[in-house]
DNA sequence: ATGGCAGGAAGCTCCTGA
């Protein structure tokens, strides 16, 4: 089973570049973020036009979350349970016994700002909920942009992002609390090159330069973890023209 | 030197992202 996740910035801009993907990468399922898009204008044909089913969870300008499937997608959840929140930032699904929980954490803009507590309060409540449903599902599968480099060789200059939002004690803290829960990140099961990384920024040709940060990421619970062959990131789509900033994360699960 | 891209909504400029 391959399972992927991919911040698009807008589905609208990058339906083209989602579609080709569907069809050269042949993913089981991919989860994506920051659609931008309400539901009654998400591409719901285009992306059945390839023998895959869509589950969605929208609005307008900001975030919004997808995950796409060849096989059924039961028990569908929107949002966190108990945690009230406008924003369209988590989507959850069962496929073939497999709990897939996709997630676009919040950015947090700097660690002085009110956003950046809000990001601690929904990671905080992601953590609690994914307890239950770890309980509940045993196999799950968290994948998503997370926001938050884990650890300084994800960082491509960490004395510059010391402290700073993505990367600060508190988030990276946070990250750890959910690996405590059992999951595992997929990446780093594996040996990698130096200087990888999921997200570039467009400016100051940062993906030319390799300027970016690993923020992108596929977790495993214990037995799929196990059964996971490998973890890589595509950077070819953030090569294309008018690209996403992140390129996606793929991992191949035996 | 806080900028530098990009997307979206609004409207000829702003907010947000990471």
């Amino acid at each position: 089973m391959k399972v992927a996740t991919w911040n698009v910035n807008s589905l609208n801009v990058r339906l083209g570049h989602v579609l080709d993907w569907l069809k050269t990468r042949q993913p089981d399922i991919l989860c994506l973020q920051e659609t931008k898009l309400e539901d009654a204008r998400f591409p719901r044909a285009d992306i059945e036009s390839l023998g895959y089913q869509v589950i969605f969870s929208g609005q307008k300008t900001y975030n919004g979350v997808a995950i796409i499937s060849r096989s059924p997608l039961a028990d569908v959840l929107h949002d966190i349970p108990g945690f009230a929140d406008v924003q369209k930032r988590c989507i959850s699904a069962t496929v073939a016994g497999v709990r897939i929980v996709c997630i676009y954490v919040p950015n947090g803009q700097s660690v002085e700002s009110e956003k950046y507590q809000y990001k601690l309060a929904w990671l905080k409540a992601l953590t609690v909920h994914l307890q239950n449903e770890i309980r509940q599902h045993g196999e799950l599968a968290l994948l998503g942009d997370f926001n938050v480099a884990p650890e300084d060789r994800d960082v491509h200059d960490p004395a510059a992002w010391e402290g700073q939002v993505l990367c600060s004690a508190p988030e990276r803290e946070a990250f750890r609390a959910l690996q405590t829960l059992g999951l595992k990140d997929s990446f780093r099961q594996f040996e990698q090159p130096e200087k990888s990384f999921s997200w570039w920024d467009y400016r100051m040709n940062g993906f030319r330069r390799n300027l970016g940060l690993r923020i992108d990421h596929i977790l495993l619970s214990d037995t799929l973890a196990q059964r996971c062959r490998g973890c890589t990131i595509d950077v070819a789509p953030r090569k294309l023209e008018r690209p996403s900033d992140h390129a996606p994360v793929v991992a191949e699960i035996a």
